[in-house]
DNA sequence: CCACTGTCTGGAATCGTTACCACAATCTGA
DNA sequence: TCAGATTGTGGTAACGATTCCAGACAGTGG
C-alpha cells in the first residue's frame, strides 16, 4: 500500500508537505507542489480515508437505516439520499433492517463503532430509547419518513416525511365520497408511527362524516406483502362485512390484492381499494390503483441536505419539514368509469382461472459461439 | 467519546487486557474478564471500527457499485447482497453511479480510499482497464452480471451473472415462433457486456431461424425509461417496418410501452413487445408482458458470498456463476389469448384519451388533533 | 529444589494521517 | 539597516486499536 511517507521520501519532502498539498492547507511553493504531485502520479497515491478518519474525527459517511430496499418508496428514498451525498461527496452505509427491531439495534451498534458523520434512520417505532445509542454519542440524525412520539428538548433531531394523518383521511374521504360507509383498514406495525398516523386520518375523515368506526375493521400488521395476504385473509375469514378496503402501504396493498385475486373478488365491483404510496413504475402503464403518493426522493434527498447540515454544523436546532402527498384517483375504486371501463377495468383482469403464465427453463447457451 | 483507555482506567487495568476481553484472545482470568465486562457496560464502550480498521488492514465493509437502485433489479441484488453480508457482520457502502463511467471511477477512487475488504460491481463496459484501480492494489472483486471483455490471466476476479445470450434467444425465438419476422431490438448502452450478449443471443435465433439480420433494427441506447422512449420514437420516425419489439431491460421496456402508448399503439395487437427483466410486483396483479426473468436476489447473494470466500482468503482462483433464467411468456405478445382475451388483455388498456388520472394536492392538516 | 510449562498481565511499537509548534528564509516598510 | 510580517518546511505527538515481546506467578515433574 502506497502511504503519505511513501510520497514524502519519493518527492524528496516530508510527509507534512504532502498532507498539505492534498488537502490545499497551508504554504506549500510552487516546485515542492508539483514534485509532490509527480509523485502522487507516479505512486498512484490514494490517502487512507480510515488513517484520515481517526485523525479527523470525520468520515464523510452517513449510515441509512431503511426497513426494506425492495420497496420502490425506500429505494426511491434511497436515491434522493444517495444522490444529495454524492454531491457533496459523502458516501452512504446502506443497512435493511426488515423493521425487525434487533436487526436495528445491531445496525445501529455498528454504525456507531463506523463512526459515521450521521444516521439517516426510519426507525421501526416511534420510541426515543431505541435510538438511544445515537443519543448517548450525539450523533446527527435525521428521521426519514417518520415520527418520534416523544420530544426530547437536549437532544436536536431533524425529521423529514409526509403527512400521512391529511394523507389517510383525503384516501377515506374519497372512499366515503363514492358511498362506501364499511372501510376496512388494514395497516403496518402498531408501533410503527406512519401505521398510527394512517389509521388515524381514518379516523378523522370517518368521524368528520358522522360515521361511527367499527374497531373491527381495523387491523393491525407488518408494512409487507405477506401480511397484506394474512390480514385480508383474517377479515374475509370472519365473515366481517365491508365494501372497501384501505391498505397501509404500497406492499400491504399488492397483498391484499393477491389475496382477493385468489378469491376470485373483483376490484373494484365487488370491493374498492385504495393503498397508501404508488407503484411507480407499474402505474404508468396500467394506472389502475387509487393511492396517495408521496415524493419519496425529495424526502430523501432534503434528509440528506439536513444531515450535511447537521454534520457540518450549519444548523443545530431542531427541524421538522413536513411534505405534501397527493391524492390520485384512479380505477380501483369504481369512480372513474363510464359503463364500458367499468367492466374492462377491474382485477382480476379476467377470470383468474384463465389467466395463465407459462414459464420456461432456459437452457444455459455454453461455451459461447464466436 | 469512550476509548479502550477508558475501559481499562474503568477497569484497573491495561487496553492491552481490555482488547483481549473484546476479541476474546489470550489469556485473561476469569476475574478481570468480570470486572472488564462490567467496565464495558457502565461506559457504553463500543469499539472504533477505523482504529481497528487501520490497525488490520480490514474493515468489514464491502463497497457495492450498481447502475442504478431505483430498478427493481438492481434493488434485488442489493437485497439479496445485504442479507448475505449482513450474516457475516460485513457492512455495504453503496453507489450509485447511473452508467456513467465519470461517476464510476469517482465511486472506485473512493471506495479505495475507504479500504473497503472487497467490491462488487456492476462494470459499465467489459474493459479491464477502466477497473484497472481495483486490480492494482489486487482488492478482491466479484463482477456482477455482466462481464469482461478479456481474459485477465494476472487478476482473479469472480462473475456473477446470468446468461444473456440464452435468455434473449429465447425470447426472439419465441417471437419466430408466433410468426414475426421484422423484430427491432432496443438495447442499452453498446459497451454494456449485457446490451452486447442480448443483441448476440437475437441475433443467434434470427440465424438459427434462418431469418436475415436487418442491422437498422437493432438500436442501442441505453438502459433508461428515457432512452426506451428515444429508440422507440426514433425507430418510428424512421419509419422502420417491424412487428415485435425486443427491449433489452425491464426500463427500456417501459419507456417503448410509454412511447407506443403515447401514439395509440396497440400491444399485442400492433406490435408485440417482449423485454428482458420482470417488473416483479406489477406483473403479479397485471401479469402482461412476456419477458425473460432472471433470480436477481440469488446473483446479488452468490456474489455477496463469493467475495466473502474471496476476502477471507478461502479461496483465491477465478470463479464465474453463470445462473439460468426464465422465459416468462404472458399477453404482450398475444400468444396466451383466445378470442375474448385477446381484445381484453392489451395496452392501451382503454382508448388513451379516455384514460384519466385525477391528482389533487392533499393540504396538510397541521397541527394535529390529540 | 530447580527447571519447565502454562496462565495472566502490561509496555512499547505500529497502522496512516494531520494539528501544533518551531524554525529558517525571504520580504516589507520606516 | 533592522524589526516584524509573510512564506515555506519539517519534527513530534496524537487519534484508538492490536501485536509482539517480556516478565511475573503458580503449578508440575524429576
Amino acid at each position: 500500500m502506497v502511504t503519505i511517507s511513501d510520497v514524502a521520501r519519493c518527492a524528496g519532502v516530508s510527509p507534512v508537505t504532502v498532507s498539505r498539498v492534498v488537502n490545499r492547507s497551508g504554504y506549500v511553493s510552487e516546485k515542492t507542489r508539483q514534485k509532490v504531485e509527480k509523485a502522487i502520479k507516479e505512486l498512484g497515491y490514494i490517502p487512507s480515508a480510515m488513517a484520515r478518519g481517526l485523525r479527523l474525527n470525520r468520515t464523510y459517511t452517513f449510515a441509512l437505516i431503511l426497513p426494506d430496499i425492495t420497496n420502490p418508496f425506500w429505494t426511491t428514498v434511497a436515491r434522493g439520499v444517495e444522490d444529495a451525498a454524492q454531491q457533496r461527496e459523502y458516501s452512504i452505509l446502506l443497512y435493511n433492517v426488515d423493521e425487525d427491531m434487533h436487526k436495528q439495534e445491531r445496525a445501529l451498534e455498528t454504525v456507531l463503532s463506523q463512526q459515521v458523520d450521521g444516521v439517516l434512520i426510519a426507525p421501526h417505532d416511534g420510541l426515543v430509547s431505541h435510538l438511544q445509542p445515537l443519543r448517548m454519542r450525539s450523533v446527527p440524525t435525521v428521521i426519514v419518513d417518520r415520527r418520534l412520539n416523544e420530544v426530547v428538548p437536549d437532544w436536536p433531531v431533524d425529521i423529514v416525511r409526509g403527512d400521512s394523518i391529511s394523507g389517510a383521511k383525503a384516501l377515506t374521504t374519497h372512499l366515503i365520497s363514492l358511498g362506501h360507509r364499511k372501510i376496512a383498514m388494514v395497516s403496518g406495525d402498531e408501533r410503527t408511527t406512519t401505521a398510527q398516523d394512517r389509521v388515524m386520518g381514518y379516523r378523522i375523515a370517518l368521524q368528520e362524516a358522522g360515521i361511527s368506526c367499527d374497531e373491527n375493521l381495523i387491523v393491525y400488521g407488518e408494512f409487507r406483502v405477506s401480511a397484506g395476504v394474512e390480514m385480508t385473509n383474517h377479515l374475509m375469514e370472519r365473515g366481517i362485512n365491508f365494501s372497501a378496503i384501505f391498505a397501509g402501504n404500497n406492499a400491504i396493498g399488492m397483498g391484499v390484492v393477491r389475496e382477493l385475486i385468489r378469491r376470485g373478488i373483483r376490484i373494484p365491483e365487488e370491493i374498492a381499494l385504495v393503498f397508501y404510496d404508488d407503484y411507480a413504475n407499474a402505474s404508468e402503464y396500467f394506472p389502475f390503483f387509487t393511492v396517495v403518493t408521496q415524493n419519496a426522493y425529495q424526502i430523501g434527498r432534503t434528509a440528506a441536505e439536513l444531515l450535511i447540515s447537521r454534520a457540518t454544523g450549519e444548523h443545530s436546532e431542531p427541524r421538522e419539514f413536513i411534505l405534501p402527498s397527493r391524492l390520485v384517483t384512479r380505477y380501483s375504486c369504481g369512480s372513474m368509469l363510464d359503463d364500458h371501463h367499468q367492466s374492462l377495468l377491474s382485477l382480476p383482469i379476467v377470470n383468474p382461472k384463465d389467466l395463465k403464465e407459462v414459464v420456461w427453463e432456459v437452457p444455459l447457451l455454453l461455451p459461447y459461439p464466436a
